[in-house]
DNA sequence: CATTTAAGTCAATAATACTGACTTATTTTG
DNA sequence: CAAAATAAGTCAGTATTATTGACTTAAATG
């Protein structure tokens, strides 16, 4: 039973400096979505449904709800404003007619890509900083931070 | 003028992989201390402010204000609700009087030593299951991510 | 045909945050 | 030392994102 002390690496201070890494840089990762959504008078909720209908064109309200994991009230104004400023559109599916199919206007595309070329040069940015590797380890990190059911969601991303 | 293609961990879809990454990752990270703290009626706001008292015990309002990056009245109420719950103190400054510095109680020690347990085996599982050169491919990737403010906030944090 | 499922809606409420306008006490500065 | 600046706190109003709970409608399924 003797107390073996934790690796440099897992030791508790360095579980802080971790988390309190996650809490700066995840603010540094949305400081400039935020800023050029809020023009339009959108918030992180509209950019994420964006984000999700954007890399998986035609997908179910119920999978967005899936994956946003927010409830079907608050997804339902997102996104009656996100249709009301014609940014996503809405078809009745064709093998289900309950489903209804989420996807961008054209006016959409153009705001998420301009959103994307802010967000993307941050991320591009510290990528390229770290290097390769470094991308490696803070993938595998983060898979390793999901719950079961979101590491699932995130490997069955398109792409 | 060429063209020359982004390297494979630069191009777009590797830069969508790694957002989706951190958006479940930031997920999977904060849901264990969401679920502890509801049990108090306390928030993710709670947290923060319980986790930078806890990590820099003393320091002031301004600093938390600083750190936090909210407004005076934002922080206010969460301070208050934090000291009517006898989790946390204030002491007047001694070498300036107009300070007010910031004590967790026995109380929150106690809450904080428990909200850690809890995150911290979330981020140790996700540490030790990636390895130690992960890790420093994780902080690495999120430094770059950070405003050189916050850069410099997270390297100013003590231990 | 009864049940389940996908989506949407109405109503009320909570948590976190914001802007703007002040006050009080204390320190710093010219 | 008087004026200005700073640290903290407060009052009032509002916005965003989210919740729970109770239903409706339309369509698929067993």
């Amino acid at each position: 039973m003797g107390k073996v002390p934790n690796p440099r690496f897992l030791r508790d201070e360095d579980l802080n400096q971790g988390i309190e890494a996650l809490f700066f840089g995840y603010r540094g990762f949305t400081a400039g979505p935020d800023r050029l959504l809020a023009d339009r008078g959108l918030g992180r909720a509209h950019h994420r449904a964006l984000h999700f209908i954007a890399r998986d064109p035609g997908l179910t309200v119920g999978r967005v709800l899936d994956i946003l994991a927010v409830t079907k009230q608050s997804l339902s104004r997102v996104l009656r404003e996100l249709m009301d400023q014609n940014l996503v559109e809405q078809r009745q599916g064709a093998k289900d007619r309950r489903q209804r199919h989420l996807w961008l206007t054209a006016e959409g595309e153009a705001l998420i890509q301009s959103v994307r070329s802010v967000q993307n040069a941050v991320v591009r940015n510290a990528f390229a900083g770290a290097g390769a590797e470094a991308v490696e380890g803070f993938l595998g990190v983060l898979e390793g931070l999901m719950s079961p059911e979101d590491l699932a969601k995130f490997k069955s991303m398109p792409k």
